[in-house]
DNA sequence: ATTGTAATCTTGACACTGTCAAGATTTTAA
DNA sequence: TTAAAATCTTGACAGTGTCAAGATTACAAT
């Protein structure tokens, strides 16, 4: 695969990969620049040529996140074309199915690792994208008469913070036993969605 | 206050409240126990006699933090007995009005920075005081008929969810700037709420 | 093609961190 | 009174993010 060539030809997204799989094995708290460089084989501060510092990596990889989970609503969008109801129940399915098989990648899109002092071009512009979608799906059920209509932004906001915050909670473990044992995530977040629409 | 005896007399608490107090002035980024140690006048590894290792201090501080939560919640309930809605209104503005005035520990509170390996009893156990706060608000609700009968720690978890989830993304900064120039996160919230009220 | 400049990568260093081990001091209980 | 337990300190170690200096390579302008 790789030519031991001193220049290593696309260790950026080397090094975004090597995060992400240590993201996937170890967790937040495990992941360092310097394991990252290693894993891509190079030096430890080898990163620093890409990255102007860790939460710059931290950024790409919450990009990248932002990118699949945009692409899953996407194709959640695009296969259920002319039924507004069913692109919302199946958006947010596909909100929970990103959120489940990618728990920490998901984690770190949200929960401030970034600190949001500088800004990270790239990551707002797809982390905006990812909103717009959700705003498109609400507007187009609006326009159904799935949804009562209004301000369609705000309207999205209170869904999409709906759905957001079960599945926030579910995966920090705070919601209880019992409750998970009678209904999954998937039926509580499209409950919910059947509630809201209804109104 | 403190007279300089070898023995702190209160270590456990000033660490805590020290922890509290870089947390809010630096954020979950400058938190460290050498800081937290040090702040509290005591040498570096002092901690280690109340505290097992990092985890533990900050389930320490989730702990307090949900103590606070709690509090607010209950004297959110108790401000409006039987008045149900308000209840729950009030109630999500408290939720809101706590994120908001502490907004590190809210997110040390929920951002998994504790990892769940261990379990931490104290921290479980009021953690689960205020979903079971949540849900009697729900359940009154219900019993009021003023929000639909059926599973209350279901229904209260799309409920708590959607509270958390928008307040959530707001911290974060996941909330466009146009739709808060519209709506405060209160207000926001508060129609959420009543959304789900009047179905 | 040559050469200078920019990009990429390495080695070495520093301060800071979590944590352990050993020992000092104080409190508590027998 | 004294033995044990709790509390705190000093010192050490490995791992971390990051900077500085220099080596290697790619590339663009001549």
């Amino acid at each position: 695969m790789k030519s031991k060539t001193y220049h290593h030809g696309d260790l950026k997204n080397a090094l975004i990969k090597a995060g992400v799989e240590i993201l996937a094995k170890e967790g937040i708290g495990k992941l360092s620049l310097r394991k990252v460089a290693l894993k891509a084989g190079v030096s430890h501060t080898a990163p620093y040529s890409h990255f102007s510092d860790k939460q710059s990596l931290i950024a790409a990889i919450s990009t990248e996140g932002f990118q699949r989970l945009s692409k899953a609503l996407d194709s959640a969008i695009k296969s259920h074309a002319n039924n507004p109801k069913k692109q919302l129940i199946e958006g947010a399915q596909a909100y929970v199915k990103f959120a489940l098989a990618n728990k920490d990648i998901f984690k770190i899109m949200f929960s401030s690792a970034l600190e949001k002092e500088k800004d990270y071009p790239a990551f707002v512009e797809v982390s905006q994208k990812a909103f717009i979608q959700v705003i498109d799906i609400v507007r187009t059920c609006q326009e159904a008469n799935i949804i009562k209509s209004g301000e369609a932004d705000v309207l999205a906001v209170i869904i999409w913070g709906q759905v957001h915050g079960i599945i926030a909670l579910a995966i920090e473990g705070q919601i209880s036993h019992t409750v998970l044992e009678k209904k999954s995530l998937q039926e509580i977040v499209t409950q919910a969605i059947e509630q809201a629409i209804k109104s």
